[in-house]
DNA sequence: CTGAAAGCGCTTACAG
DNA sequence: CTGAAAGCGCTTACAG
């Protein structure tokens, strides 16, 4: 076992001073703060009570904690089967809230109790995974990508698919698509609507800032989107979603306003989980199976850490495409619908 | 703060007698070891490395863990907000995997660094919860409800409105009522069945065996039981189910097989979250908010913790019954509905 | 089944 | 900014 005692040692200075450098004490010079928790972190250092070891496994958030949002909740779950073989507790904890500025991300997690991390990271928090990795601290990044050769990721990959499900509605000879995702800035949803645009570009259509649509993530998100679609001049025949909950509010209003999908209006939908077979008509969707990533990545870090070997993952999971019966061609009469709306309310139904 | 020393003064033994107590040495004597970890609970005692304290919150599960049921993912997000304010880590941990079977409650909880745990727990290990009590854990048991007058608890009460939402049902007209619940036998979904039968007897309608349906909490659970239903002879013209997911499952069956509701059958559904706005029609639905308990259930049990001071909280929440547009009077044609079925399916949609 | 004493891991007041 | 030494919380080999 590591201990202050052995990583005084490798370090060449004294037990007081490991201490010192584990719990940041403002005297201790930074380049030896520096080396002390480089070699913490390269033994497997975690603080002990006696023989009692702490076997814990946080899960991170660099910003908000987001539990509740389906994605999230399959991976948890996934985590915490992932974490089950190697006997490790699972600890959430939010790195915004408890940090404390002047310590490192390391310091961070020992005084947690944790061996180590599995990081949800927002767009703009990418950087401290970096950090995480640069200080050497066992962590994998869940679905997030890294050109730097040291930082360990498992990302579903939906660009292919993203690309392929926007033109698979030009295919059916949709021209105009709107794209609908959250308004948390991540990854997963900016390489959507990258794609999104790069299927659109590929087919000759131009981009149109106008059917691009950002809400939170929940139900009345999604049906926010299709009435503004709905509503709009020169509206989209086809909405392309990047988030579930949005897809599914989208679904419902158009029920509640008598549109008919595919009919009147086609609808692609981001699934992590099963939501797809949720909604009526079941969604065509780009799918990944959250849980699996959340199981993977777990039992990947706990093996390593069981095993004291330092490897580093850069794994893509590519999602999958399934069509059913949510998408269709684009209505004939589009511009009559649009054009004979009297009192603002346009009767949709295509068939019948 | 608490220590072995302090704890080996109250307990008129040495502190080596406290240590060996704590980490279950089987030579301690074990009228002493319960006498000594009954003074570690009423003196708040968690192990520390030098200052360190652990400020862990368990939530702790007494069998399987069911993390992404929506009600438990609601009741998760609300807990940490809930701990939030007291700065406590969420440690989820897993009793049956993880304790030992010759350890005390207090001791596993000690053992992983938890001072207060919020318990879920099924109807055959409620006397698990019942034991910590008994050992003075600080624990708030979340969707139970206990009569010893130590058990703290907070639960949603869903048997007035489970009555209230069969009976309005019967007030449409209904007579044939089915009742669908999840496999997992916990108080909820059994208090919900008791108050159907009431709600039942109360009307003068007889109970039938037939009408009850039991599956797993999935989308495919709900629908296998509106197949059933609707295929048995003399069905159900109403179904009341007492999971968000098997109604949401029903729903999108009954759309798969073009039966209209409410005009074939009426549906009222129990919602722990939002997603009875994600189906069409919006569910009549006997609803609790899971997020609201979770975090109440935290908030209290933290600030308990850091003030110290020991409490019993018994609350009850009650639930909330919603009408919305997935319930109406029955079928008239129901006895034709049921006989003219040459092939199998029946050709429902009694409008149109 | 229990305790005094040695010992381990860690922190910290004191000294430089 | 660093370390030797004292000290704290805990565990454990030894003795009874």
């Amino acid at each position: 076992m590591s201990s202050v005692r052995s990583i005084a040692k490798l370090a060449g200075v004294s037990i007081t001073t490991v201490s010192r450098a584990l719990n940041n004490d403002p005297a201790v010079n930074p380049k030896t703060r520096e080396r002390v928790l480089a070699i913490a972190n390269r033994s497997g250092y975690v603080a002990s009570v006696g023989r009692r070891v702490n076997s814990n496994l946080g899960f991170v958030y660099t910003d908000e904690s987001t539990v509740s949002h389906p994605f999230d909740s399959a991976v948890l779950d996934g985590v915490m089967r992932g974490a089950d073989e190697q006997r490790y507790d699972v600890l959430l904890t939010n790195l915004k809230r408890d940090k404390r500025p002047d310590e490192s991300y390391t310091q961070f997690f020992l005084r947690k109790g944790i061996r180590g991390v599995i990081v949800r990271t927002m767009r703009e928090s990418r950087s401290i995974c970096e950090a995480i990795a640069e200080e050497g601290f066992p962590m994998i990044v869940l679905s997030e990508r890294f050109s730097a050769p040291n930082v360990s990721y498992i990302d579903g990959d939906s660009r292919a698919d993203s690309i392929r499900a926007v033109e698979y509605l030009i295919a059916l000879g949709h021209r105009r698509i709107a794209f609908g995702f959250h308004s948390i800035p991540d990854r997963d949803h900016m390489d959507r609507f990258a794609a999104y645009k790069e299927a659109l570009d590929k087919n000759g259509i131009p981009f149109d800032d106008m059917l691009v649509f950002r809400q939170r993530y929940t139900l009345a998100g999604g049906a926010t989107i299709l009435k503004m679609v709905m509503s709009m001049k020169n509206r989209a025949t086809a909405i392309f979603f990047a988030d579930p909950l949005l897809a599914v509010g989208a679904v419902k209003q158009a029920h509640a306003l008598n549109i008919a999908i595919p009919e009147d209006i086609s609808i692609v939908g981001f699934d992590d989980t099963d939501l797809r077979y949720g909604v009526h008509p079941t969604l065509t969707s780009v799918c990944q199976d959250a849980g699996a990533l959340g199981f993977e990545a777990a039992q990947r870090l706990t093996r390593m850490l069981t095993n004291r070997e330092k490897e580093v993952f850069q794994i893509s999971v590519p999602t999958f495409f399934e069509v059913h019966e949510s998408t269709g061609v684009p209505p004939t009469n589009i511009e009559e619908a649009n054009s004979n709306d009297e009192n603002g309310m346009t009767q949709y139904k295509t068939a019948i």
